[in-house]
DNA sequence: GATCACTGTGGGAACGATGCCATATCGGTT
DNA sequence: AACCGATATGGCATCGTTCCCACAGTGATC
């Protein structure tokens, strides 16, 4: 970032280009795009006068312009469900310190949760020619329009098309197994589950994680502890009020996420109840909350800015290798206990 | 890779341009691009041919190619300090959600606290010739380096350039004050402050309104109760500890921001200090966890949404105006009084 | 002294879209 | 019959950059 002095050159409307670097540096654009960019020949001295005039001009090339001839896009399309969550917070930010590193802008977009902001996401990248797109999918719908489209997609946290677009995940089947094995070890059998869904992708993992260490537990899947509640925090703390103050509660909850789990705690702080001693909580990914509030919750951590670097990493091997076979990445998850899980009260 | 190659008409590789869509619908280039954009004359028969031809192509528009012919660009820049603080990462959904109700996307550049980081957004965006940039500024350079290549910006959050630059800011004094008269009237007369910084702008403002309600009180400012730590958990985290272990520790701690306030809680948490009776904490900026924690943290709550709305609003003045009186607006906050501050131990 | 390799520079055609201007057609008026 | 305004369309320059190609100079080799 070079800086103008006061009357600077720049302050009169018109923005300098290549040809007033040329113009001022007495040669032609050509040269000066040879000399500024490095590539192709340029004396020395010439170069040094095209560097002094673009300098002296406060030049910037136009990325625009560039990419328009070039037909190689430097930028790459981020979209997320909801900035507001850490979780797709922290993984902008990865994807941000990574594409940066690289050269890269991020052209970011937050659906809010919503279907058509999604698509509006996707056609704004198709117009804006990104060199590739990462995305946190709501459904397969983006994928397939953008690789139709012909740009590169990489599907992070939930996966559609495994197998066809490439993906970035977490071992959500182990870290819910782990989770949900830590309260069965710890005596538990009644241990519901709140979850977003349990049909595609990540939910339905998850859910086979927690099934398959109730069965390992010698227990079997309760139907009615399964609340599938979405994406919202007032619902889940709504159900989880329901279900906390029956008498069969259960002794221990699992929340297949970190807005499930924030429900599921102001439900639990609401009555009153103690954990772990009333009752146990163990969540999947671990919020900033989880860790300040007393107890602390025991939570699944996941690398979220690492799972937002390694998408970009991702993109980029894509695009050196445009036909490469499409891949899906597992990054390893990690259970950490802390004081919100403790052994079932009904036993000694 | 499995995704090209399909039977849709995009897949030949190359994208479709304007001139694909003219020869399907057997006109011109210009009408083309009259038809699509509705500007200009276009026979109904032929809008819908062109429609029809440039649905079936799946054509989408070069936004890079519109925008060097027009010389106008739809998108913003935004530059935050730290997407992983929830402070940021609520400001950047509400200007995401501002810009996509107006047609503009936004590229975003987390500069995780580099003053270098900074200074390279900057850059790329003048190079993307971005039609404004809005950024949390560290310094008074992006702006300075920004307004000299005729990109309009609007500092928000902090101001380095009041009647100079536009800013969208909260009332830090009046904020602090009350947070600070909050503690007074309790009774408290030792009161910490937790700052990142005294000297500039928001920092500033705050440390004033912290010392004005201590002379309201009839107190003075301690200095050595006023810790500037920067923007650093571990480091207000340890100083907390330091002070609070001190047997004349204050009684009362207002923390300036949601990072100081964490490194504070976790501090008394450490220290098994008990709020309120031993020792009162209110924070500036209701970061999520304070609602979570118990008992919850009393705080100086900013509509952080709205604050990144706002000044993609003010951008849009701006840039309908470019030559206006440069304009600073201020929004509310609302003291949310929770269970943290209670009455000063040393009282009855 | 002709040929060649190499260095260095400029001219000009793209890239994909827009928008000014010229032109064409047509019904209606002078 | 000439002219007009309105409607409708195409031709072409243009935005800022890159990069292919032509060309000029310079030594060295045959």
């Amino acid at each position: 970032m070079t800086m103008e002095r006061g009357a600077s050159p720049l302050s009169r409307g018109r923005r300098p280009t290549i040809k007033d670097v040329a113009e001022a540096a007495g040669v032609s654009r050509s040269t000066v795009s040879r000399a500024l960019t490095g590539s192709g020949y340029a004396a020395d001295d010439v170069r040094e006068r095209v560097q002094r005039a673009a300098a002296e001009l406060g030049y910037v090339p136009d990325v625009m312009a560039r990419t328009l001839k070039q037909q190689i896009s430097r930028s790459i399309g981020v979209i997320v469900s909801d900035l507001r969550n850490s979780f797709y917070a922290d993984l902008a930010a990865g994807a941000n310190g990574e594409a940066r590193s690289r050269g890269y802008t991020m052209v970011l977009a937050d659906t809010s949760l919503s279907a058509d902001a999604e698509s509006e996401a996707a056609e704004a990248f198709v117009a804006l020619r990104v060199a590739g797109v990462i995305v946190t999918p709501n459904s397969p719908k983006v994928s397939t329009y953008l690789g139709a489209h012909g740009i590169p997609v990489i599907e992070v946290d939930r996966q559609f098309a495994p197998g066809v677009t490439d993906g970035v995940v977490v071992g959500n089947r182990v870290g819910a197994r782990e989770a949900t094995t830590h309260l069965v070890e710890l005596g538990h059998r009644r241990i519901a589950l709140f979850i977003d869904e349990t049909n595609w992708t990540t939910g339905h993992e998850r859910y086979q994680g927690y099934s398959e260490a109730l069965a390992m537990g010698g227990a079997a899947v309760v139907p009615e502890l399964v609340v599938s509640s979405g994406w919202d925090v007032a619902d889940s703390h709504r159900r989880a009020l329901d279900m906390l103050r029956r008498p069969d509660r259960p002794t221990a909850v699992f929340a297949a996420n970190n807005v499930l789990a924030e429900g599921v705690w102001r439900a639990i702080a609401e009555l009153g109840l103690r954990v772990p001693e009333d009752v146990s909580l163990v969540a999947f990914d671990d919020a900033p909350w989880m860790s300040m509030v007393s107890p602390m919750v025991t939570a699944v951590a996941q690398d979220t800015m690492g799972l937002g670097a390694a998408a970009v990493r991702r993109l980029h091997e894509r695009l050196d290798a445009p036909d490469g076979e499409s891949l899906t990445t597992v990054l390893a998850v990690r259970l950490v206990v802390r004081g919100s899980t403790g052994s079932c009260p009904a036993l000694p």
